[in-house]
DNA sequence: CTGAAAGCGCTTACAG
DNA sequence: CTGAAAGCGCTTACAG
């Protein structure tokens, strides 16, 4: 299987390389129908297929981005991802994902390999380290956006929800529904991820605007695993909450898991909302309440950003795209 | 932001672009250790990062895979892909994801993309046409696997459930229960494809071994949104089933949502049992009885053979590696 | 309207 | 032990 390069073409065509490329990228200005039609003739004869490595090489850019997501279980994640491609796709881009799996180092070797590759630019699902990294990156201009987590000190472009508002719905939800002893649920033990962050500040603001106390013990962070178990704790307590906040999908699972496993009755013992929409909301018995993200219009945005910078068509150097969420009200949060 | 080339780090060094090139490539034989260390330094202080691209193009090969998902939203997509990912890391291999969308011509697109782009090889899950580029790839010898489905005739190298026996264990398993009026619900009305023809192959085969009738209008085969039409057609029979194989994982989430919807009790009214493992298994109520496919084995095995492929260290030109499904029971398939 | 030449950033036989 | 030279497959100013 020997590859056939433009030479071949030429050589064929009796034309020059030069002329066979000004055809391949379509500035017909000066071509003749008659040598046109040779090119095509011999490029169809040949099965030739040009070689994007080489033209890379030689245009310094290679129309393809990199996405690096922290963790590609969440549903929020597969989503946006495929957003993105979709935006991609439409604009001639190509995509290479990686998956970071909650590890700042795969996620450095990631950048690091996709930089080498030549991509861009870049879409990153901060884990929440390699901070300077991207601050360096920032500072050289190279293009890139950070989605549903801020970037190093707020710095460059974000794509986020707005997480405090999201939990302030939930709760407030639930408080209209007539429930004032809530908790909230969340994992990611690493300090810096924003919207664990503004989820919790954002429940703190809305019990206390509501006048109810806020019990540093009804607000759990835990490792998926250790879910359960710190669930089982809360939910011992003399005084437990009678609705509870799930700070995203997997936490969710989990929540409804040990429910199930101890017979807790959702939503009779316990309110439930969940923040990310899941697949099984409304297959769930009860179908569960939950806070969605727009997960498609912020792919779409971080990717027409990304281009944007790409082209150099943007020219702010900062901003955060903040994006709102949705409270899909169905059975799990109603107590009454 | 000018990009540092290896000349610079030969010129820094005072040594011969080669000699650098040499020193990238952990080829020491020769090199004193004066010269490494002014390498070494040098690219340090000029911060020096190698241009993958310019090196394909050298050494005409990329040292990165195309992996094309027929449909990203199955669970077992995405599980497959990680597992392929990881292969592929720890084999210094890069992947790129694309996604057709169950759209052969985007599949096609990705093809050509991908193939322009001089991916090293190609795991595919089929949409299910273009089987005659498939089939010049395998004559052209471009390392090429197919994933969840077989390939064009059967020919090349296939990693797959045996899905035969995954919806045998299913209906088995729902008769050894004591349910003996069983259907089985698929989407996909593409007719070429593998894992939808052969579980109703098992699933007919077990009836008839099991001394059951095999009712045509007990099988059910509709697009996603049809199927909540479909299985309450089937349900309002005279003589309806009283056992259901959801065929996928999406299929079984209509199926519950229906069920839900008009106070259909699983399992009491309709057992289910669904092909491929959920997230919400557990959490469910009652909790699914499921088919798992060993997702991670299957995507690490794909991986395996691929790179197998592009180095050539495969006498093989054709093979079909069948992977064995495993019925995990929980509640929804008891009726007893 | 078309071609010769240089060059993108590497690698690799080969010479010394 | 190290360097000069050729070449991977393209693109692009420039000359004619």
């Amino acid at each position: 299987m020997k590859k056939v390069s433009i030479a071949d073409v030429a050589k064929t065509a009796k034309v020059s390389k030069s002329t066979v490329s000004q055809y391949l990228n379509k500035r017909f200005n000066y071509m003749s129908e008659d040598t046109k039609n040779r090119i095509k003739t011999a490029i169809e004869e040949l099965n030739y297929q040009p070689n994007y490595i080489a033209r890379s090489l030689k245009q310094k850019k290679t129309s393809t981005i990199g996405v690096i997501v922290a963790n590609i279980l969440h549903t929020f994640s597969t989503e946006v991802i495929r957003a993105i491609e979709d935006y991609c796709q439409l604009n001639q881009f190509h995509v290479i994902v990686c998956n970071a799996d909650d590890d700042p180092n795969k996620e450095k070797n990631y950048i690091e390999m996709l930089r080498a590759k030549q991509v861009d630019g870049l879409i990153v699902f901060p884990t929440g380290e390699n901070l300077d990294l991207y601050e360096k990156l920032i500072d050289k201009k190279y293009p890139i956006i950070f989605m549903d987590r801020l970037g190093p000190n707020g710095k460059g472009f974000s794509v986020l929800l707005d997480n405090e508002k999201a939990s302030t719905i939930a709760v407030q939800h639930l408080i209209d529904e007539g429930i004032h002893q809530i908790g909230i649920v969340t994992t990611s033990l690493n300090q810096h991820l924003t919207p664990r962050l503004e989820r919790v500040k954002g429940y703190r603001k809305v019990m206390r605007n509501n006048g109810l106390p806020v019990l540093d013990h009804f607000i759990i962070n835990a490792e998926l695993k250790e879910i359960k178990q710190s669930v089982k704790d809360l939910l011992s307590l003399s005084n437990p909450p009678k609705g509870l906040v799930a700070g995203n999908d997997l936490t969710l699972i989990e929540i409804l898991e040990f429910c199930r496993e101890v017979a807790i009755k959702v939503p009779q013992d316990i309110a439930l909302v969940g923040i990310d929409e899941v697949p099984f909301a409304s297959a769930f018995n009860p179908t569960i309440t939950t806070i969605a993200q727009p997960t498609f219009e912020m792919g779409t945005k971080a990717a027409r950003l990304l281009l944007q910078e790409i082209n150099k068509e943007n020219d702010q150097s900062e901003a955060v795209y903040r994006f709102d969420p949705k409270l899909i009200t169905r059975e799990s949060s109603k107590q009454k």
